[in-house]
RNA sequence: GUCCCCAUCGUCUAGUGGUUAGGACACCGCCCUUUCACGGCGGCAACACGGGUUCGAUCCCCGUUGGGGAUGCCA
């Protein structure tokens, strides 16, 4: 069974890229029966946080994508955080120290900067570290101890050769070990790097897979120099694609949100991210629907139909399929994503409305959200689509208003339907869509016009819209006093 | 600069040594209709370029161009 892992560092949000290579493991783990484990790399002391720490289990658990083992999980192979691991850590550092795989380095940051200067100054490239301390004698070295310079410990690589693997994704990946360069796998600080924990790590906890951003491409022969001075076996790696922006370019902040809790506040279902990252550098094949749960991706999920190119993230696909998403909820559900959205506005069922069969809040906006149908597709424009049932205060589409309402024929309409509605029903009765339209249609006659002209100024001038659900069914949930009020107040006007 | 990777409609993608190169988003048109949305129907739109290999290349190879990544005592 695979044990695959995800592994961020706690120096920011979960972003798109991070979620969706999260995404992939869980999906390959999920399919596979094997196991997801969740591991914080947080070495860097400067820029790990608690807020970010948080920040990406938050990002995790909204999207569904539960750890077997990691934080709050438990498992055999932890803990799970690499800062609690650093005795780990040393002990593997003697153990390479030992067999004389690494070697102290003593220039400062600012050495190594002022020798890369030189080397651009002098018209060269500065291809990585120069090896500057790679055969320090053991004089020199004593040296520069008596003298206390902090050291760090860096891998003597191979100077010939070449160092390849076979990537699940992209196939065989070789690098000539000239290029690689002697990188720090023990910082001065005590602390060891990204480079030396990752592979202690992934080892183990007996990680099957490595598949992570194509960005660590790079990393990968380094990394299983790593493993051969250690005398391991590496696992197997997979090299995902990138997502860019829109415009084939990193994506940044300046594309729009980028981080899946931004995505949240967006009216985003957790249920759609996950689907429309899945379909980021995935497919399903063929010509069948992408619009899919989390247990139908898993279902078909499999590493081989996994793009080797960067794609590009598409916000109108991602609000595609997440409209699809909301239309294929159930009217429960519906119910308990806008509990909290006119909860949090104090909009409330007023009796006065005398709206028929509604007893309470809750019922009534079951009632408001029926009419939407499937024009409920977005959490974010929900309030403006619903609020002229809850408050006078609505939001009113200005240029519909000035055209539709506010003009002296609609005007004379709108009072004639009002006064019908006036007389014709019983105000202080709950009114059913059909007696409504039966005035209308009644009106319409007398006023020798088409029933439209009657329903266009009326719809604006009730909803503040010119698009809302069947007005007469509007009329039923506005109730017959705020219908003819509302009528009226815009005729006036 | 150097190293590595990628390349099918605008975007996400399916696909094959011989296909009318398929689907989805977006866009346009029509139908439905009290509006909008949904839905239905139809349309626009792609194999980056140049060489090979081959009877035949979108597909295989090389190069060019374009894009991305790496080049840290960040991860």
């Amino acid at each position: 069974m695979p044990r695959v892992r995800f592994a961020p560092s706690p120096t920011g949000f979960l972003h798109v890229g991070g979620a969706r290579t999260a995404l992939f493991n869980w999906l390959y783990a999920r399919s596979q029966g094997g196991t997801f484990v969740l591991r914080i790399e947080d070495t860097d002391q400067e820029r790990s946080t608690e807020e970010s720490y948080a920040a990406i289990l938050r990002g995790m658990q909204w999207l569904g994508l539960d750890w077997d083992e990691g934080p709050q999980a438990g498992g055999e192979a932890g803990p799970y955080l690499q800062s609690e691991r650093l005795d780990i850590y040393r002990g593997h550092l003697a153990t390479l120290a030992d067999g004389g795989h690494v070697y102290k380095c003593f220039c400062s940051a600012q050495d190594l900067e002022d020798r890369e200067q030189a080397v651009r100054d002098a018209g060269g490239n500065w291809e990585g570290y120069d090896g500057h301390c790679r055969d320090l004698t053991a004089e020199q070295v004593a040296a520069y101890e008596a003298d206390g310079k902090p050291c760090a410990w860096r891998l003597r690589t191979p100077t010939e050769g070449s160092t390849f693997w076979y990537d699940v994704i992209v196939g065989k990946r070789e690098f000539q070990n000239e290029v690689l360069v002697d990188r720090v796998v023990f910082k001065a600080d005590g602390f060891p790097t990204y480079q030396f924990a990752v592979v202690v790590d992934d080892h183990l906890m007996q990680i099957s897979h490595v598949l992570r951003g194509d960005d660590h491409v790079s990393n990968t022969p380094f990394q299983i120099l790593v493993y051969n001075a250690l005398g391991w076996k590496p696992p197997k790696f997979g090299h995902m694609p990138m997502i860019l922006g829109p415009d084939k370019k990193r994506l940044s902040k300046r594309h729009g949100a980028t981080s899946v809790e931004e995505f949240r506040k967006l009216g985003i279902l957790p249920a759609a991210m996950l689907n429309y990252l899945a379909l980021l550098g995935w497919s399903p094949g063929g010509s069948g629907d992408e619009v899919m749960d989390a247990a139908a991706i898993i279902k078909k999920f499999s590493l081989k139909k996994v793009n080797s190119s960067p794609a590009a993230f598409d916000y109108d696909k991602l609000n595609h399929i997440n409209s699809e998403h909301i239309k294929r909820l159930s009217a429960d559900e519906r119910l308990a994503l806008a509990r909290p959205i006119i909860a949090e506005r104090g909009w409330r069922l007023d009796p006065e409305w005398l709206v028929a069969g509604v007893a309470d809040t809750d019922s009534y906006l079951a009632r408001v959200l029926g009419t939407l149908g499937n024009r409920f597709s977005s959490l974010i424009t929900l309030p403006e689509q619903i609020g002229f049932f809850f408050t006078d205060d609505h939001f009113v589409d200005q240029a519909a208003w000035d055209e539709h309402v506010d003009t002296a024929e609609a005007a004379g309409l709108m009072m004639a339907l009002a006064d019908a509605i006036d007389s014709g029903l019983d105000l202080a009765q709950a009114q059913a869509a059909a007696a409504f339209e039966e005035v209308i249609r009644t009106t319409a006659e007398q006023l020798d016009v088409k029933a439209g002209q009657l329903i266009h100024p009326s719809r604006v001038a009730l909803t503040g819209q010119s698009r809302s659900a069947g007005i007469f069914e509007v009329m039923e949930l506005m109730g017959a006093r705020r219908t003819v009020a509302r009528l009226r107040k815009a005729a006036d006007a």
